[in-house]
DNA sequence: ACACTACGCTACGTAGCGTATCGAAAATTA
DNA sequence: TAATTTTCGATACGCTACGTAGCGTAGTGT
């Protein structure tokens, strides 16, 4: 996003200081393009570079794999996905949700994380280091969410996060592989319940911050 | 591609009557040996032939991709994916999950699934006539489950069943496809239980959550 | 025996990968 | 401005796998 002021990024920035640079937004915007025109199939790294006027060998000096790329992306698009400390579990939860369907549906962040996804499964070295940290990451806001939700009695005490997690987050990316089924609000919102009315306290409203 | 009867190669069947014939088990044989010990990643057209000792020609003319290939392994690993009928639906579902993750676990059912999920996402003109019939297949067995339990009063009336699927199978999945957590049948009770409590009827006998 | 058909083999053209080399361009320093 | 340092662009190469074509051969039914 910001190029020219040598704020480091991951993997996008060069770390030295003497010689030319490239532009990170072009390969990123060719990269995106053909992701969203054309599909995970036609984003090659030849086809990066022609489009993008990179020579492939700076592509590769930057971004050693696609899949590195389509990392890039897809964590410049789904930036924005903050805790929206709604006040309680559910809210939290759709809004998340929400957020999470738009950007999957709209953005680059779709065909970027499928990708990525069907990428892992069948280059075997990026298993291991791509998903290990990945799925984490992708885990880290709504276990946030659940504990916080746990620690101020709105689920059970004995609630496995990583269960709800695994059953909500499991749906929407399975219906996002098979597409079997449409992607909503409503789709979200009955899953949520679902899965929540299982862990549910059984206990009044908490009182300690008095909504 | 089938002169004889509309039927289709899919199945690897030879339809014809004359002329030499391959053993379709020396193809599938050597590609599931392939995908158990290398992974769908060295699973080449090549590769198989190399090893069947089949022509690369002969492969193509009955499988004309590599997904198809994989189809028809996960086909015959999963034919003993039967209705357990076991009376109520709890037991019906665990009995079903085992199945299902011994076979992933276990069997060649495992990779090939996580191989066609992924083929589907990259190349693009398999993700619809593979997946939409094949995701259906999938559901099968468990929304006749669903249904039964709905029909003599297990469930909720209103019950989504689909929804009820994307949560369980979905979950069951995510866990295959990233491999972030364990997948047995402590996790599977619980993700059943999780689920269900949900939809359970109002007749069904009240549940502590300790187990 | 014959006709028919499927198979094996070899070869070919294409796509994309990932790397090596080298000259040129940009940014820093003097 | 000039020199230095570093990166970038262009080209070429070898490699793997794809998918197809042609042709001879081996097996199958009548």
């Amino acid at each position: 996003m910001n190029p020219k002021t040598g704020n480091p990024t991951l993997t996008g920035e060069s770390g030295s200081l003497r010689g030319r640079r490239i532009t990170r937004e072009k390969a990123l915007t060719a990269a995106a393009r053909i992701l969203l025109e054309e599909g995970y199939a036609r984003l090659t790294m030849e086809r990066v570079a022609a489009e993008s006027r990179i020579a492939k060998t700076t592509l590769y000096r930057r971004w050693p794999t696609k899949a590195a790329l389509c990392m890039e992306l897809y964590l410049e698009a789904t930036r924005d996905l903050r805790d929206p400390r709604t006040g309680n579990v559910k809210s939290d939860l759709r809004a998340i949700a929400d957020t999470v369907v738009r950007l999957q549906t709209r953005t680059v962040a779709g065909p970027a994380l499928l990708g990525l996804i069907a990428e892992a499964q069948i280059t075997p070295e990026s298993k291991g280091p791509l998903l290990a940290e990945f799925s984490q990451q992708r885990r880290r806001l709504t276990r946030l969410v659940l504990q916080r939700a746990i620690d101020r009695g709105e689920l059970q005490p004995g609630t496995d996060v990583d269960l709800v997690i695994d059953a909500i987050g499991g749906a929407i990316t399975f219906r996002l592989l098979q597409g079997h089924a449409p992607i909503n609000k409503r789709f979200t919102n009955q899953l949520i319940d679902l899965v929540l009315s299982g862990c549910l306290s059984n206990r009044a409203l908490p009182r300690k911050n008095g909504k």
